[in-house]
DNA sequence: CCAAAAACTAAGCGTATGCTTAGATAAAAT
DNA sequence: ATTTTATCTAAGCATACGCTTAGTTTTTGG
C-alpha cells in the first residue's frame, strides 16, 4: 500500500547506541545521530519521536547487549564466585580498543541524575535493581550467610560495580584488577 | 586610575561552582552563569575568557573546599581508621539538603571523560592522585602491611570513592553505610 | 576639575541546537 | 496502469549556544 523503510530500526538504534556510550546524552547532537545512524532527521523522529526517544531505545539495546554477562551471572550457582566473574565480564565488556567507554546505564546516571525523564528514569531504576536482585541471588548461595549480611554486601556490591564502571574509563588494568580482587577479600 | 570591579572573583567563582555541581559542565550555560554568578557576560569573560575557564576556577575553589575533609585525613594518624573516618566524611561533603550531587570531580571525569581539556585535565589529575597519596600515607601507617599490599589497596580505595561519589546520587543512606562499612571490612 | 582607563550595559555576532514541513519518490493494492 | 500512502530529501523554523563589541558609566591619579 506504501513505500517500505529504507532501514531497520534496531540497526540505526545500535549505532545511535555507540555514538551515545562515547559521548553521552547532551553532547550527542541530532546532526551527529543522522551522520552516524545513516539515515535523514526526518526519518529519526518519525520512528522515534524526539531525540530522547532515541536514546530511550538506546538505552534498552544495550541492556540487552548486556543480557550476555547479566544471563551468565543469572545462570551460575557459585556465589560469591559467580558474582567476582561478573565484575571482570563487566570490565570486558566496557572495554573498546583498549581505552573504556564505561557503562552507558552508569554514565547516564552521573550525567542527567534525577534529570532523566520518568521513563527514562525508570529504565535506569530497573536495571539497577535488576542487577542487585542477581547479586541477591547468588549470595543466597552461600549457606553460611544471614540474610542482614546478604543485604549488606549487595548494597556494597552495587555501588563497587558503579565505581567500577567510572574507574574504568580512568585507572589502568592493574589498578581495576586491584580492585577486584581487594573487593572479594570482603565477602 | 580606573574604576573598580563591583565584584569578587573568588565570591562569584563560588556561585559559579554550585551551578556546575548541580547540573554538570555541558548543561550549564553561560546565561544561567550570568545569573547566577551576579554579573554580566562582559565580565565574566574579562575575568575567566571563557566559560571553560570559569569551569577550571570552579574545580579549583571546589578542591580547596574540599581541603577541610582532605587536611583532617592529611593530619590523621590512624591508619585505616582515618581513611574510614574521610569517606564518612566524604559522603557528609557530597550532601546538599537530604540529595546528594556527588563530587563535582569524579562527576565531570565520568561527563567529559577524555574529552576534557588538557589544563582542566591536570587539574582532575592531581586531585586523584592527591587522594591516593593520602591513603598511601595512612596505610603506611599499618606496620603489618606489605609494600605490594598497600599500593593493592590504595587502588582499591581509589575506585572505591568513585562508586562512593556517583552512589551517593541515586541510593539510600542505609545502602551507602554498607557499602562503608563493608569496604572497610577488607583492608 | 579633567583626562584616562577599566568596568559596566546591552545589543548583536555566527553557529548549533532540537524539531517541522513542503514536496519529490517509491512501492504496494486495486 | 493508476491510485494511494508511507518514506524519503532538503530546506527552514524558532531558539539557545559561546563569545564579542560598541558605547556608557564610574573611579582614580595628576
Amino acid at each position: 500500500m506504501a513505500r517500505t523503510k529504507q532501514y531497520k530500526e534496531e540497526e540505526v538504534i545500535q549505532k545511535a547506541m555507540d555514538l551515545f556510550w562515547r559521548n553521552g546524552y547532551e553532547a550527542t547532537s541530532v546532526r551527529m545521530l543522522e551522520k552516524e545512524m545513516g539515515i535523514n532527521q526526518f526519518s529519526i523522529y518519525s520512528s522515534f519521536g524526539s531525540k530522547n526517544g532515541v536514546f530511550l531505545e538506546s538505552i534498552k539495546v544495550y541492556k540487552s547487549h548486556l543480557n550476555s554477562i547479566r544471563n551468565k551471572l543469572r545462570d551460575s550457582n557459585n556465589g560469591v564466585q559467580g558474582i567476582q566473574q561478573f565484575f571482570y565480564d563487566f570490565l570486558e565488556f566496557t572495554k573498546e580498543n583498549e581505552t573504556s567507554k564505561g557503562c552507558l546505564v552508569c554514565n547516564t546516571v552521573s550525567e542527567l541524575g534525577n534529570k532523566a525523564k520518568p521513563e527514562l528514569q525508570v529504565e535506569l531504576m530497573k536495571f539497577t535493581e535488576e542487577i542487585r536482585e542477581l547479586f541477591l541471588n547468588n549470595l543466597n548461595q552461600e549457606k553460611d550467610k544471614s540474610k542482614e549480611m546478604i543485604e549488606k554486601e549487595a548494597n556494597f556490591l552495587m555501588t563497587s560495580i558503579l565505581g567500577l564502571s567510572i574507574g574504568s574509563r580512568i585507572l589502568n588494568k592493574k589498578q581495576l584488577e586491584d580492585f577486584i580482587k581487594t573487593t572479594f577479600k570482603s565477602i
